[in-house]
RNA sequence: GGUCCUUUGGCCGAGUGGCUAGGCAAAGCUCUGCAAAAGCUUCUACAGCAGUUCGAAUCUGCUAGGGACCUCCA
C-alpha cells in the first residue's frame, strides 16, 4: 500500500517515490506578512501540516521549508512603485520591518493556537537577498532576463520558445497572450507576460538593497526559487501552497529555476482549495476574510458564537484539501457537536480497562472494527483523505459508546483490538491531525470542587431529594459546567 | 474572451462503474426521578438531456447553474 499524491503538473494521482530514499524536500509557499492571516491561509498551512505530520508518520526524515515573504512583493507587476511593506508602513507611520515583525508574530500565534508545527526552516526573503541576486545573475547570463533601467525582467516569450511556460496550468502562450489585459506603465518591458525578477526603488523607498543594477529590491516569485533552491537543492520531492499561486506565482517559479539550472524544481506540485464564504473566495483583497481571532472570539456578524481552534480544523479536516469548502455558522456548529462526540468517544476507549480473553469473543464486531481502523491508513494513502478516516473514526463511535453504557460487553472484544484502537485513535486525531481536548479542565481545584459537588448530588439523588440533585446540576450549568449521569450512577462533567 | 474546475438528500460533505460514506438537523422508540447524553430505527440523494455499458453519482457529448485563474492574494 504506497502513497498517491495528486500532482498538478500531470493533473494526476501519482505513487509517492522520494528522490532520496527515506527523504522528503518539501516547501510550501508562506504568507507575505502585511496583514493578518485569515483563515483561507490558514487552511493551506493546516492542511500541508497534517502532509508533513503524515509524512513523518510514515517514517520519511523531513525537511519543511515555509518561506516568509517579508520583501519585494508588489501590488501588481504594473505597479512599479511602492512595495506592499512600505506601503502599509506609511500609513502607520512604522518601519517596514516592523509591520513585519507584528504580523509574523501574529501568524505564529495563530499557528500555535491551530495547533501546528513550525516548519523545519522557515526562511524570509529579506534574510536572502544575496541569493535572490545570485540566481537573477545566473538567469541574466543563460539569456532568459534583461535589465531595463535597473530593473530586471524574466523574458517569458524567448522561455516559452525552449520550455512551455504554462505547464502547471495547461495553459498555451498565445492565450495566455491574447488573456493578458494592456497594462500601463509597463512599456519598458519586452513582452507583455514578462515578470520582474528584481526591481529599481525610488529613492525615497525605505526597503531597498544594493544590486549589480543598483538599488532596489526582489520581485515576488524569485524569493521561493532562490530559498527552495538553497535548502532543498535544485531538486526536491514536494513543493505546496495555495491553488491561486499556480497560474503566476508558481508558474514563474518553475521558469526561473529552468532558465537558472535547466530543471524544473519539484517532482509534484501540490495545490490546495480554496476557502470560500457564500460560495466566493476568501480574500484578503475581497474584504471577506474571516481572521482567526474573530471566529476564536465569536466577534464578527456572520457568526452567532465562538468557535475553538480545534473545532475550525476539524471543520476543515471533514473536506478534502482539493476540495473548495465553504464557510458557515451552520456548518461550523455541526463541526463542533461531532468533533464533541468524537472526542468523548475517543477519551472513553482511551481510559477502558480490558483483559485478555478467548471466549465469547464476537468475531463478526471484531473484524467490523478491525476494518475500519485499517482503512485510516488506506484513506491517507489515497492523496490524504482526511474526510474518510473520520468517517471511519464515526463508525466506530457507536460500538464505543456501546462499550461505555455495556450494551456491548467489552469482553467479546479481543483486548488486541482494543489496544488498537487506542493506538489509531490517539495516533491520527492527536499526532497526525494535531487536534487537542477542546475544554482542558487546568485548574485540579475547579475539579476538587466539582467532584466534591458531585457527591453531594450522588448523596442527595440516593435519598431521592431530587430538589437537591436539580439545583445542584442546574446551578452548575448556569456556571457553564455541565453534569451527566451516566448508566450505573456514575457522573461526569464538562465545561 | 481564453484555460480549468465544479454541481451529491433539509444543511455540510466523501466517493475507486456494480456493494445505501460520514457529520449535523428532523421524526419515532429504548434507557432515565427529570434533564442531557447515549443506543436503535427512519429520511436511499447524485443539475438536466442524450450516449457508451449487462450495469453510470462515477466514463463520453451537449445544455444550464456556480466558481477559480488569466492582475496582489493560501
Amino acid at each position: 500500500m504506497s502513497l498517491k499524491i495528486y500532482n498538478t503538473l500531470t493533473r494526476e494521482k501519482e505513487v509517492f517515490t522520494p528522490i532520496n530514499k527515506g527523504y522528503v524536500g518539501m516547501y510550501v509557499c508562506g504568507p507575505t506578512v502585511y496583514s493578518d492571516v485569515h483563515l483561507g491561509n490558514c487552511r493551506t498551512f493546516i492542511s500541508f501540516d497534517i502532509i508533513y505530520r503524515y509524512l513523518k508518520y510514515l517514517d520519511y526524515k523531513v525537511r519543511y521549508v515555509r518561506n516568509i515573504t517579508d520583501a519585494g512583493h508588489l501590488e501588481g507587476d504594473r505597479d512599479l512603485g511602492d512595495d506592499k511593506f512600505t506601503k502599509k508602513a506609511k500609513l502607520e507611520n512604522l518601519e517596514p520591518m516592523e509591520i513585519v515583525q507584528k504580523y509574523t508574530l501574529g501568524f505564529h500565534d495563530v499557528m500555535r493556537m491551530l495547533n501546528t508545527l513550525p516548519p523545519s526552516i522557515e526562511p524570509t526573503a529579506t534574510g536572502h537577498i544575496t541569493e535572490q541576486i545570485k540566481m537573477t545573475e545566473q538567469i541574466i547570463t543563460n539569456g532568459y532576463a534583461y535589465e531595463v533601467g535597473g530593473t530586471v525582467y524574466f523574458d517569458v516569450e524567448k522561455y516559452d520558445k525552449e520550455k512551455p511556460y504554462g505547464i502547471l496550468t495547461n495553459r498555451k502562450l498565445e492565450d495566455l497572450l491574447e488573456g493578458t489585459r494592456d497594462l500601463g506603465g509597463q512599456e519598458e518591458k519586452r513582452g507583455r507576460l514578462d515578470f520582474a525578477l528584481w526591481i529599481k526603488a525610488k529613492p525615497e523607498h525605505l526597503m531597498q538593497w544594493p544590486s549589480p543594477w543598483g538599488m532596489g529590491f526582489p520581485g515576488w516569485h524569485i524569493e521561493c526559487s532562490a530559498m527552495s533552491e538553497k535548502y532543498l537543492g535544485k531538486k526536491f520531492d514536494l513543493h505546496g501552497g495555495g491553488m491561486d499561486l499556480a497560474a503566476t506565482h508558481h508558474t514563474n517559479e518553475i521558469a526561473q529555476n529552468q532558465a537558472c539550472n535547466n530543471t524544473s524544481p519539484a517532482n509534484i506540485w501540490m495545490h490546495t482549495n480554496m476557502l470560500t464564504v457564500n460560495g466566493a473566495r476568501m480574500s484578503k483583497s475581497a474584504g471577506n476574510g474571516f481572521l482567526p481571532g474573530e471566529l476564536f472570539t465569536g466577534n464578527h456578524p456572520l457568526l452567532d458564537k465562538a468557535y475553538s481552534p480545534m473545532v475550525v480544523k476539524f471543520f476543515m479536516l471533514q473536506t478534502h484539501y482539493r476540495s473548495t469548502l465553504d464557510f458557515s455558522n451552520e456548518a461550523l456548529q455541526a463541526s463542533e457537536k461531532g468533533l464533541k462526540r468524537l472526542w468523548e468517544a475517543y477519551e472513553f476507549i482511551g481510559k477502558v480497562e480490558h483483559v485478555e480473553r478467548v471466549e465469547n469473543i464476537d468475531a463478526e464486531l471484531n473484524d467490523k472494527i478491525l476494518a475500519a481502523l485499517n482503512e485510516f491508513d488506506t484513506s491517507m494513502n489515497d492523496d490524504f483523505n482526511t474526510a474518510k478516516v473520520l468517517a471511519n473514526m464515526f463508525e466506530l463511535v457507536p460500538i464505543i459508546n456501546s462499550i461505555k453504557d455495556k450494551l456491548i460487553d467489552i469482553n467479546t472484544i479481543q483486548s488486541s483490538t482494543i489496544t488498537l484502537i487506542q493506538q489509531k485513535f490517539k495516533c491520527y486525531l492527536e499526532d497526525i491531525f494535531g487536534l487537542l481536548p477542546i475544554n482542558e479542565i487546568t485548574n485540579s481545584k475547579l475539579n476538587e470542587v466539582v467532584n466534591l459537588l458531585i457527591e453531594i448530588r450522588k448523596e442527595a439523588k440516593n435519598k431521592k431529594d431530587f430538589a437537591t440533585s436539580d439545583k445542584i446540576r442546574n446551578q452548575l450549568a448556569e456556571m457553564g459546567i455541565n453534569l451527566k449521569d451516566e448508566k450505573g450512577g456514575e457522573m461526569t462533567w464538562s465545561l
